[in-house]
DNA sequence: CGGGACTGCGACACGACTGCGACACGGCGG
DNA sequence: CCGCCGTGTCGCAGTCGTGTCGCAGTCCCG
C-alpha cells in the first residue's frame, strides 16, 4: 500500500507496529530517534511518517516541525499522552493525524489510509482508491500490483490525475499529451484511453478512473 | 474563520458546541437531523460539517456518504462511541476526522482548522439554493443528489448561470449553446429548456431555477 | 369574450458519439 | 535481417442524445 518511516524509541512498540502495519500492507522502516528519522528521511523517500512524540534527544514536536518544513511527507502522531496540550501543539505543528496509545492496528491503518487518500496531491505520489501512482519515479501500481504502461498511456494518466475531477476536452489532451496541433477530429485519444481502461481498470464498462463524460471528454476520479 | 454547519440533535450539545466555535471564530448554523442537514447543505454552502454519529432518521454514517458523494465539503464526525469499529467504519465511509464526545472545544477547534488547512479552496463551483454547478467536473447536484444532464442540456444551464438574472433570447442562446446561425424561429431552445426543467426544477409548471419571460427568453435565477 | 400568439409537453426517428476489435506502419533491439 | 512492441487509423455496432412535429394549455390584446 505505502512505505511508512515508523519513529519510536520503544522497541516492544516499534516491533509490534511494524508488524500489525506490515500485516496490513504497507512496508515499514524504522528508526530510533528523531535524528535516525530525518536521516532516514534524506535518504530515501516515504509516502508517510507515524511519530512517536516522547522520543530522546529532539522531541516529535520539533521533528514533525522539520519534516512539514522540508516538504510534503504527510505525519501521524502517536502518543501515550491523551491531553488536550498535545493534541493541539501537535496538531499546530503540522501533523495531519493523531492517534492515542495504546494503539489498536486497524485504527492505525485506517487513519494512515485516510491521510494518504487527503495528501494524495500534496506530494510526487498520487493515491485514488487503490491506484497509486508515482509522478518521480513514473511508476503505477493497481492493490500494489505494477501496472505496465506505455509512455503515452502514462502520459495521459499523469494528465488526467493532475487535476482530479476536472474535465478535459479531447483538444486539450491532444495539446497537452500528444503535442500536436489540431487537425481534424481523431479517434486517438478513445483509443489511448480505451487501452489505458484495460491496465487499470477493473471493469472497463464502468470505470472507476477514467470516465467519459459524453460530448466533453474525460475526467479522472470521482463521480 | 469558516462557515460551519453542525448537524446534532441533543439540544443541549448543539448550543454548547454551536457558542464554542462561535467563540472561536466560526459562523455556526446547526440542524436537528440528517435530512435537515442535507437540505441546509443544499440550501446554502458551508466550508465544513461537523456531524454526529447517533442521529434520528438516517444515521451519520450514510449522511456521510451522501454529502461525500456529492462534492467536497469536509467532514468531522462527532460520536460518543470510541470503539474502533466506528473509527474505521467512519473514515471509510469518508469523514475528515474524527473527535469523541465528551469533546474539548479547543480540540475540536484544532481539527477543524487543521481539516481546514487540509482542504483545497475549490473555485469554479456555482451554488444557487440547492443547485450546485462544478464548471470544472462539469457536474450537477441537487440537493446533493447528483443530477444527469445531456451535453446540450449541461451547456445551456453553464450558459444561463453565467449570468443569472439576465434574460437570454432565445436567438442569443442558439448562437452560445448551440454555435448555430438558425434563421428563423425553433421550438429547439424551449424543448432543451423543457428537458432540463424535468431534471432539475422540483415543480417545472413553477420553475425555480430557469424561468421564461413571455415574448423574450428565458433567464437563470430569481425574479 | 374570443381569437391569435406563445409556450409546455410527449412521442419518435435520425444521427452523433463512444467503445472496441482489427490491422498496418515504423522504430528498436536481438 | 527478422521479430516485437508501441502507435495511429479504420470500420462496425450499440447506445444515447437531439431535432422535429403535433397538440394542448395559457396568456395577451382587441
Amino acid at each position: 500500500m505505502a512505505t511508512i518511516l515508523l519513529i519510536e524509541d520503544d522497541p516492544g512498540v516499534r516491533r509490534g507496529l511494524q508488524l500489525a502495519l506490515s500485516r496490513h500492507g504497507h512496508e515499514v522502516r524504522t528508526a530510533e530517534t528523531g535524528e535516525d528519522g530525518l536521516r532516514a528521511l534524506g535518504a530515501a523517500a516515504c509516502d508517510l511518517v507515524v511519530l512517536d512524540l516522547m522520543l530522546p534527544g529532539i522531541s516529535g514536536f520539533e521533528v514533525c516541525r522539520r519534516i512539514r518544513a522540508a516538504g510534503g511527507v504527510p505525519v501521524v502522531m502517536l502518543t501515550a499522552r491523551g491531553d488536550d496540550f498535545d493534541v493541539v501543539t501537535g496538531l499546530e505543528a503540522g501533523a495531519d493525524d493523531y492517534v492515542v496509545k495504546p494503539a489498536q492496528p486497524t485504527v492505525l491503518d485506517a487513519r494512515i489510509r485516510a491521510v494518504l487518500r487527503r495528501s494524495a496531491p500534496s506530494d510526487g505520489v498520487r493515491v485514488h482508491g487503490g491506484l497509486r501512482i508515482d509522478t518521480e519515479a513514473l511508476t503505477v501500481t493497481l492493490h500494489d500490483a505494477p501496472v505496465a504502461l506505455t509512455p503515452t498511456e502514462l502520459r495521459l494518466l499523469l494528465t488526467l490525475s493532475r487535476a482530479p475531477g476536472r474535465v478535459f476536452s479531447r483538444r486539450q489532451l491532444l495539446e497537452e499529451v500528444w503535442e500536436h496541433d489540431y487537425l481534424g477530429d481523431s479517434r486517438l485519444v478513445d483509443n489511448c484511453v480505451q487501452r489505458l481502461r484495460a491496465k487499470i481498470e477493473e471493469h472497463p464498462a464502468a470505470p472507476e478512473y477514467v470516465q467519459t463524460v459524453r460530448g466533453f471528454g474525460y475526467r479522472f476520479g470521482p463521480l
